[in-house]
RNA sequence: GCCCCAGUGGCGAAAUGGUAGACGCGGUAGACUCAAAAUCUAUUGCCGAGAGGCGUGCUGGUUCGAGUCCGGCCUGGGGCACCA
């Protein structure tokens, strides 16, 4: 029997699909449904990794799928290809980053065909296209013209390292997000995108997704961080500040404590502490001293609460005679609210910490239930739980929620302020200087100001002889490129130098799949047939970066009427990351998987350097990275084993939201299955024809064994649990196995013939040029990956005849043989004369009897 | 600190409130082989010779019946975080 031999047959069949073009997205059809099926597009490193391979295998599973069921499917695949990576290896190796960009991507592009996915080629684009990007431009102009674009000096996050601005979202834990270089605060001139404007849509319209899964809602959710308060200023006690002539304006969550207001605090870079530091050299040097605190996670949770008493005053709002004395303190943040607050000690921890310290008066105002008014007092934690106002004169006796209403009512009142909603979200910073983007499109004009460009201007592509031998922007430093004249008054001007995130290149990419040839940005009657995407696919770790921007942007651009939907993904499943063990030396080396051979020995399992047979210490199972060395290479993997059983084994070891461990072992038993499945194929004598079975109990088994199969194929794909599917497909042959076809009855071949039929559709997703080869080998009409998903006769997904379990108390006790869809009463009835589960009863007396039919007997006894 | 998720054999994992451990890996024994690899067969949760007993992080509860539902706790992972 010959052995299955992938590098041959892999090749054939991915020619064979090309040349028929069956990937190609068809137009729309009346009576058929779409079905739009996306995984985050790659950055064209020029390798792919088995974090790849893992992605784009799970899509190709559902867009293989929904194909043959009967949906007009879409499958595009693109390159995220501007960034940082190009810039530093044109640094470090002297190479052009377009020729470098371009380079990888065809390389990367040849290991992807390899993979044999179903993807629709002719849709295909880099973001660094200029007929990608230069759109890119055109609808960022429609954004700016809509007021949604805007400039100013703020403090901005600054990366040392890759020399550029970042956004909030991506700074994590003070660090750059690809860098990891802590981040320096710096004032810069910055553009922005008003993504605060869809804060409040962007948080309500999560309620919409509900095939997301729900912690990146969460967290999307937290990170939007809508907060219900109030704003309002505090009236000035001895004469107002210059400059704050209206008061001090706070922002809070709970007006309800203002009673328990012992002081009112400002940010060290508020406007007021900056005005008081330029007369007051104490409270400068105060000012310095909280900037040098670090913003790292460690040095926030050690920081001491720190105060300076600038020696103003305020008048409490609800009574003049009220003075609260005015802090600069610096646990108050100037990004947050209004940078300012009013300190409640009894009900913040932060308030209370800051007043123990500083001799500030502390009056509780919530009296938590069940506790006595006179008694109750707070001693070195805030209580911040429900309660009853008290101390608090109008507002006694009322809970904490109608007392919020009330103080917000009075203060409305009196003019001094009103409820107000406000948002941990900024506005997005999408300006980076770097010469490897999609350039701005607006020029710097002395008479004009900045000046956005006319579409007739578009694009501004990039030039081709950008120097990126040192460190910064090389697009500022081109000699001539940014030297142009002026839209409006045709005087000299000079071009925007900075380039746009690429999370913007990333945020419309799935709109532009619909039609990327269009001439405007988007296509709509493309776009409104094809979006929502259906399903997305992708990593956890974009959960508030790119799948926040994208929801933006698509909100945006609806909003311009460039898109009928205002959400661009309906469907979002976050699949886990590949895993694999990690090996050191004694001296602590990392070493290789390949490098290594493990053997076992009962429970035990060793690691020994190939050749010298050194011990290797075995650790922890870690993401697979370059630099713990437990990477495995998927050409390798391809090489040794094809291609469908490394997709194969990448799906069916762990469900595919978790992290998947690669192990050797692992793939070398979906080899084996791939040699079985065709050894079963082989096996099979050629032109039997499917027929029913009649009553052959053999050809019935099969039957049965593989309508169950269709069935439980169909939900696991539809569910998401590929390695469950996956148990199934090797639990069915190793029922074909018993009923093999060496010796076999008539009825058993035309059994297996039906079965096989049916089982080389089912792995079609999972392996397809496998399921080609068996499709090919039992004379299947056209190719696999054409033919309708195997239908299920659900009589046939029941065994006539069920083996029940007989409980006593609880405890499994004995089986009965009971006709499928048998009335309880009889099965009671057999139950009670069954000698076994009498003999189980003696000395007992039977209280009930519980049958669940076709399930279970439970009988109580005492 | 707040929010979310997860704890099941040696390992990856299954299990609409109804036979816990499907399926795979690994192990053990055997067949084939001069031998090895590959392949095939059997077996494999734990304790026990067996009958049987015990088992889904711990602990209470609901239920005829709990891995699954509810309460409390422990451990691990993730997110947010001086956010007023």
């Amino acid at each position: 029997m010959a052995r299955y031999n992938p590098k041959e047959t892999e090749p054939k069949w991915r020619s064979a699909w090309d040349k028929a073009q069956v990937f190609k997205a068809g137009p729309p059809a009346p009576g058929q449904p779409k079905y739009y099926v996306l995984e985050m597009f790659p950055y064209p490193s020029g390798r792919l990794h088995m974090g790849h391979v893992r992605n784009y295998s799970l899509g190709d599973v559902i867009a293989r799928f929904k194909r043959a069921r009967g949906f007009n499917v879409l499958h595009p695949m693109g390159w995220d290809a501007f960034g940082l990576p190009a810039e530093n290896a044109a640094m470090e190796r002297g190479v052009d980053p377009r020729a470098w960009t371009y380079d990888n991507i065809d390389r990367m592009r040849s290991e992807l065909k390899e993979l044999g996915l179903s993807i629709d080629w002719s849709r295909e684009f880099a973001t660094c296209d200029v007929a990608y990007y230069g759109q890119q431009q055109a609808w960022f102009l429609d954004l700016f013209k809509a007021g949604l674009v805007y400039r100013r000096e703020g403090v901005v996050n600054w990366d040392p390292v890759d020399q550029t601005v970042l956004a909030n979202e991506q700074v994590v834990d003070g660090r750059g997000w690809r860098s990891g270089a802590v981040v320096e605060k710096r004032k810069l001139n910055q553009w922005f995108l008003r993504i605060t404007d869809y804060a409040d849509d962007l948080i309500d319209s999560l309620k919409t997704l509900d095939r997301w899964p729900d912690k990146v809602r969460t967290m999307q959710e937290n990170w939007i961080g809508r907060s219900k308060g109030a704003r309002f200023a505090f009236r000035w006690a001895d004469g107002p500040a210059a400059g704050f002539e209206d008061g001090l304006e706070v922002y809070t969550t709970r007006p309800d404590t203002l009673y328990g207001a012992s002081f009112v605090g400002v940010a060290p870079d508020h406007p007021l502490a900056e005005q008081i530091a330029e007369k007051d050299p104490r409270a400068a040097a105060f000012i310095a001293e909280c900037r040098r605190g670090g913003a790292s996670e460690a040095e926030i949770e050690t920081a001491e609460k720190i105060g300076f008493d600038t020696g103003l005053t305020v008048a409490h709002p609800f009574d003049p005679d009220w003075k609260l004395p005015v802090w600069i303190a610096n646990f108050i943040l100037m990004d947050y609210g209004t940078g300012a607050i009013f300190g409640c000690p009894a009900h913040d921890q932060r308030d209370l910490d800051f007043a123990r310290k500083y001799g500030l008066p502390v009056t509780a105002v919530v009296l938590p239930p069940g506790e006595d008014p006179a008694a109750f007092r707070v001693a070195d934690e805030a209580y911040v739980g429900p309660g009853t106002i008290f101390n608090s004169r109008e507002l006694d006796g009322l809970e904490v929620e109608p007392a919020k209403a009330k103080a917000i009512a009075r203060i409305e009142a009196q003019g001094q302020g009103d409820g107000a909603t406000v948002y941990r979200l900024r506005d997005w910073g999408v300006a980076r200087q770097r010469g490897w983007g999609c350039p701005i499109p607006v020029v710097h004009c002395d008479r004009c100001g900045v000046v956005a460009l006319p579409r007739s201007a578009l694009p501004v592509a990039l030039p081709d002889d950008l120097d990126f031998g040192k460190p910064g922007n090389a697009l500022a430093r081109h000699p001539t490129w940014k030297t142009t004249t002026c839209p409006d008054c045709g005087g000299p001007a000079t071009r925007e130098t900075d380039t746009l995130d690429t999370f913007v290149d990333s945020s419309w990419y799935f709109a532009r799949f619909t039609n990327p040839e269009f001439p405007e940005p988007i296509d709509k009657a493309a776009a409104d047939y094809w979006l929502p995407v259906d399903q997305y696919i992708g990593g956890i770790e974009h959960a508030v970066l790119h799948l926040l921007y994208a929801r933006f942007v698509t909100k945006a651009l609806a909003d311009q009427g460039m898109l009928s939907v205002h959400e661009p993904f309906a469907g979002l499943f976050t699949q886990g990351m590949v895993t694999h063990e990690t090996y050191r030396r004694q001296g602590g080396e990392w070493v290789e998987p390949r490098e290594i051979e493990i053997e076992a020995e009962g429970k035990t399992r060793r690691a020994r350097l190939v050749g010298t047979g050194e011990p290797v210490v075995i650790g922890d199972v870690e993401k697979m990275s370059k630099s713990k060395k437990n990477t495995v290479a998927p050409e390798e993997i391809f090489e040794v084993y094809g291609v469908d059983a490394a997709r194969l084994f990448v799906l069916s070891d762990s469900p595919p939201e978790r992290d998947a461990q690669w192990s050797n072992a692992g793939v070398e038993g979906a080899w084996r299955f791939v040699n079985r499945v065709w050894a079963e194929f082989e096996s099979q004598p050629q032109g039997v024809a499917a027929a029913a079975a009649g009553d052959d109990p053999g050809a019935l088994a099969i039957r049965r064994g593989a309508h169950r199969l269709i069935k439980a194929m169909t939900e696991a794909i539809e569910g998401f649990r590929f390695n469950s599917g996956i148990a199934r497909l090797y639990e069915f042959l190793n029922l074909l196995k018993e009923h093999k076809a060496e010796g076999a009855s008539p009825a058993v071949l035309a059994a297996r013939a039906e079965a096989l039929s049916a089982f080389a559709r089912l792995i079609a997703p999972f392996t397809p040029h496998l399921a080609e080869e068996c499709w090919a080998r039992i004379g299947g009409s056209g190719l696999v990956v054409s033919a309708p998903w195997p239908d299920y006769d659900p009589a046939l997904t029941q065994d006539a005849v069920l083996t029940l379990p007989v409980q006593v108390n609880g405890k499994r006790r004995g089986e009965i043989q009971a006709p499928a869809g048998a009335e309880p009463a009889d099965v009671e009835k057999m139950v009670l004369d069954d000698p076994e589960i009498a003999r189980r009863l003696e000395g007992l007396t039977i209280r009930k009897v519980i049958v669940v039919k076709d399930r279970i007997v439970n009988i109580v006894a005492a």
